[in-house]
RNA sequence: UCCGAGAUCGUUUAAUGGUAGGACGACGGGUUCUGACCCCGUUAAUCUAGGUUCGAAUCCUGGUCUCGGAACCA
C-alpha cells in the first residue's frame, strides 16, 4: 500500500465506487457544481468544482452547471457569467447548464402536493413568532396555531401568496414535520417566502421563492443527480433533504455527501469577506491579483493546472484543517518551471559601468528561452557599456555567504561576461549612483576558457535597450496565518500593508510585444504575469511567485 | 445545558485488525552559466484513560479538545 506515488483516494470517491460496485443507481454517475450567483468563485470553490467535476471525469459520469439563484435579493447576471467563465477557465465542461430557476414551477406543483397530503401548511405567524416558536437548542418548540388550518385554506393562501396579494412577512409556506425535534431544521422549517424581488431570470413572474432546502435536494432529483457534494456546514441538513424527497415519494434520491471547505493560510475564503473588501476599496477589484478569487489567481499568473494539481494534492475529508500556502505555491512552481519562458527582468535597478568597454558599441548574445527544454526556442540579447542590475546583487560591505557583486568580486552576467567590481560611484549623501566594473573579454558568452570559476551569475540589462515596466510585487494579503484568529474576528486589522509593492523596473526587449495574461520567469527574481492593464507604452507584469530562494533563508537565519 | 461532525509528523494526507508511509515546509549535503530546477539525506505524528485481541491509529467504553447548527441566506 506505502508505494502509491499516486495521490490516494478520498473517502466521497470510495463511496462512489462502492455504490458503483453494488450496481446502485443503474451504474450511474452524476454529480452537479451549484454555485450560488451572488460572488466570485474563490479557491474553495475550486476544490468543489474538481471534485465534482473529477467525479464525473473518473467513472464516466455527467457534472451540471446549477446556478442556485432562489434569492433574487443577493443574485446577479454578472456573477453568472464570472462563474460560468471561470470554471471553463479551470479546464472543466459542463454536462448541462441548469438554474434552480428552471424548476419554479415543478417546485410550486410539488409544494401544492405536501400541502394536499397534509405535509405542509401556510402559517401567518409573523418572522419573530416564527422564532421564538421555534425554541431553541435546549427547549423545544411550540406549535404554529396555523399548523392544522384544512389544506384547502393553505392551498387557497399559497395561491394568493403566489400572486402578490401579501406583503413579505405576512405569510409563509412550512413543512408540518416535528416542533420539538432535536434538530432545528426539522422544527416546521419554512418552505416559500414572499419576496416583491424582480429576479435575474425569471422577473416579476413570481412573488414567492423557495427557500433552499426545499429547492436544492428536489433540484438534485430533478437532475437525476446520483452524489450530491456539499460542504460540512449542511450537515444538520441532510435530514430535511432526505424528508422532502421522502415525503413526495419521488423516484429517485441522490445521496448527500458532505466534506470540509478548504482554508488556505493568510487568506480568507468567505464570499461575505472577499465582497466587504472590495467594497472597502482594500484591493481594486474581485479579481486583484492577492485575492483567492479564480479570476484574481488568474490575473496574478496561476495556472490552471496547478490550481487543479493543488486540488488534487490537499485531498478531501471531514476534518477541519487550515492548508498551507507553501503547498499552493509549490505547485504553481512546480508548473511554471515546465512551461514559463526565462527571461531578464530588473525589479530594483542599480547602474553598472564597465570602465573598458567601448562606447556606443553593442553587441548580442543568444539565450534560450529554457534551460531544458529547446522547443522554447532563443533570443538575442543586446550587451553595452551601461547596465542595470538588480540592487540585491550589489552589497558595498558584503557579509560572508554573500556571493554576489561586492567591490574587487567578480561574477558572471548570465550569457555574456565576467565582470569584476573596481568601484562605487556616490552622490553627496553617499547613496550609491553607479557601480563601476570591467570585462574580460576573453569570457564573451559567460565562457570561461582559463577555467576560472565565479560564484555566481546576475541577471543584467543594457540600459539603452531596457524597457521600463510596472512591476506588482504580490504578496499575502494579511500577515496572520489564520486572520480570523484575530481579537474579535477583525480580520482586517491584519491587512499587510506591504500587499502589493509597486516597483519601477526594467525587462529585456524581447518583451516588446507582450499581452495579457502571458507567463514567464524573471530569472532569479520569480514569475511574472503580463497584467491585463498592461499595454505596449506601459508594460504591466504581477508577480505570480518568488523563486524558492536560499539566500534569503541564509539572510532570515542571520537575524 | 441540546443536536451533528471531527481529532495521525510543524502543515496536509495515507493505513480499512498485521513494519505508522507520502507530499509540503524546515534543516544538512551534492549539482549548477538561475543561491532556481534536479538529486541525496535528516527532522518529525496516532488527543487521553481503560478494555477486547497473539497483535489496535483502526474495534468497544469513559473523558478531553475543536468545528458546525437556533436567517422569511445558501
Amino acid at each position: 500500500m506505502a508505494e502509491n506515488n499516486e495521490v490516494g483516494s478520498n473517502f466521497v470517491r470510495e463511496i462512489v465506487e462502492e455504490d458503483l460496485k453494488n450496481g446502485k443507481n443503474g451504474g450511474r454517475v452524476a454529480t452537479r457544481f451549484p454555485p450560488e450567483p451572488n460572488g466570485y468563485l474563490h479557491i474553495g470553490h475550486a476544490k468543489s468544482i474538481c471534485l465534482n467535476f473529477g467525479l464525473a471525469q473518473r467513472f464516466g459520469g455527467t457534472c451540471n452547471l446549477r446556478f442556485d439563484d432562489t434569492d433574487p435579493v443577493k443574485e446577479d447576471t454578472e456573477y453568472c457569467d464570472s462563474i460560468k467563465e471561470d470554471v471553463e477557465w479551470l479546464g472543466f465542461h459542463w454536462d448541462n447548464l441548469y438554474f434552480a430557476s428552471d424548476y419554479f414551477d415543478q417546485l410550486y406543483e410539488w409544494a401544492k402536493e405536501l400541502i394536499r397530503k397534509g405535509k405542509a401548511y401556510v402559517c401567518e405567524l409573523t418572522p419573530e413568532q416564527i422564532r421564538e416558536y421555534r425554541g431553541n437548542f435546549y427547549t423545544p418548540g411550540k406549535p404554529s396555531p396555523w399548523r392544522d388550518r384544512p389544506a384547502e385554506e393553505s392551498l387557497d393562501l399559497l395561491e394568493r401568496m403566489k400572486n402578490g396579494e401579501f406583503k413579505e412577512g405576512e405569510r409563509v409556506l412550512r413543512a408540518k414535520i416535528d416542533m420539538s425535534h432535536k434538530n432545528m431544521n426539522m422544527r416546521d422549517p419554512l418552505i416559500y417566502r414572499i419576496k416583491h424581488v424582480t429576479h435575474h431570470r425569471t422577473g416579476d413572474k413570481w412573488c414567492i421563492y423557495p427557500m433552499y432546502d426545499f429547492a436544492h435536494g428536489l433540484s438534485d432529483a430533478i437532475e437525476g443527480i446520483t452524489h450530491s457534494v456539499c460542504t460540512l456546514e449542511f450537515e444538520d441538513h441532510r435530514i430535511l433533504y432526505d424528508w422532502f424527497i421522502d415525503a413526495l415519494e419521488l423516484d429517485r434520491h441522490p445521496q448527500q455527501i458532505e466534506f470540509a471547505k478548504l482554508n488556505l493560510s493568510y487568506t480568507v475564503m468567505s464570499k461575505r469577506r472577499l465582497l466587504s473588501l472590495v467594497k472597502d476599496g482594500v484591493v481594486c477589484g474581485w479579481d486583484d491579483p492577492r485575492m483567492p478569487t479564480i479570476s484574481g489567481m488568474r490575473r496574478r499568473g496561476f495556472p490552471p493546472e496547478a490550481i487543479r494539481n493543488f486540488c488534487e494534492l490537499i485531498g478531501v475529508n471531514k476534518r477541519d484543517s487550515m492548508v498551507d500556502l507553501a503547498l499552493l505555491e509549490h505547485c504553481v512552481r512546480e508548473n511554471l518551471n515546465d512551461t514559463a519562458p526565462r527571461i531578464m527582468g530588473v525589479t530594483k535597478p542599480i547602474k553598472v559601468l564597465i570602465e573598458n568597454y567601448p562606447e556606443g558599441k553593442v553587441e548580442y548574445f543568444e539565450g534560450p528561452f529554457h534551460p531544458t527544454d529547446d522547443s522554447f526556442g532563443s533570443r538575442k540579447i543586446p550587451f553595452s557599456r551601461e547596465l542595470w542590475i538588480d540592487s540585491s546583487d550589489f552589497m558595498e560591505d558584503a557579509p560572508k555567504k554573500f556571493f554576489r557583486l561586492t567591490p574587487g568580486r567578480e561574477v558572471r552576467l548570465r550569457y555574456a561576461y565576467f565582470i569584476k567590481c573596481v568601484g562605487v560611484d556616490k552622490d553627496e549623501n553617499g547613496n550609491i549612483i553607479q557601480v563601476r566594473c570591467t570585462y574580460d573579454p576573453e569570457s564573451a558568452g559567460g565562457k570561461s576558457p582559463d577555467g576560472r570559476k565565479v560564484k555566481v551569475t546576475i541577471h543584467w540589462l543594457s540600459a539603452a535597450h531596457a524597457l521600463p515596466a510596472e512591476l506588482h510585487m504580490v504578496n499575502t494579503l494579511f500577515t496572520e496565518e489564520d486572520p480570523m484568529a484575530t481579537p474579535e474576528g477583525d480580520f482586517k486589522s491584519c491587512l499587510n500593508p506591504n500587499s502589493m509593492e509597486i516597483l519601477q523596473g526594467y525587462v529585456e526587449p524581447s518583451m516588446a510585444d507582450v499581452k495579457p495574461g502571458y507567463r514567464c520567469q524573471f530569472e532569479r527574481m520569480g514569475y511574472f504575469c503580463v497584467d491585463t492593464d498592461s499595454t505596449k507604452d506601459h508594460l504591466i507584469f504581477n508577480r505570480t511567485v518568488t523563486m524558492r530562494d536560499d539566500w534569503a533563508q541564509i539572510q532570515k537565519q542571520g537575524n
